[in-house]
DNA sequence: CTGATGACGGTGC
DNA sequence: GGCACCGCCATCA
């Protein structure tokens, strides 16, 4: 376990699980950080610093799409990355999540946070 | 302390 | 499929 920490950096711890060429949805990130929304979760994006190692840019809404921003480069930016990775978009500029779709973090990482399981088989997974 | 503010999501039409 | 609402809650001024 980990000792209590600001809930941003819970959720960074997160986004940093999800490899490239994977895409994981700010709804997705939330259900397992307890006290957070989708929103928090898009605003915890819009906090991060260039340099610490954040792939905020593999998180997108639940649409399948890059939701329009200014941070880090903007949305642009963002796009190119994951063309970069390896994610196709659509000509609609939507990302099938069924197959770029992250599967969430393992049991281990789960543990060592004192994520309660049970709690989120409840709400989905 | 109080109010405003979001890189969202689900529901209903 | 698209669009308008409402709920959400940590942060910040």
């Amino acid at each position: 376990m980990v000792p209590p920490r600001a809930i941003f950096d819970l959720i960074y711890d997160l986004v940093i699980l999800v490899p490239a060429g994977n895409v994981a949805t700010y709804g997705q990130i939330s259900r397992y950080v307890a006290g957070s929304t989708p929103r928090i979760v898009g605003f915890a994006m819009a906090g991060v610093k260039p340099g610490l190692g954040v792939p905020w840019q593999r998180v997108i809404n639940a649409r399948g799409e890059i939701s329009p921003h200014g941070g880090a480069g903007g949305s642009g930016l963002q796009r190119e990355i994951l063309e970069a990775e390896g994610i196709a978009f659509d000509a609609r500029g939507r990302i099938d999540l069924k197959r770029f779709g992250w599967a969430g973090p393992d049991d281990d990482w789960l543990k060592r946070h004192d994520i309660d399981v049970e709690h989120l088989m409840g709400k989905d997974r």
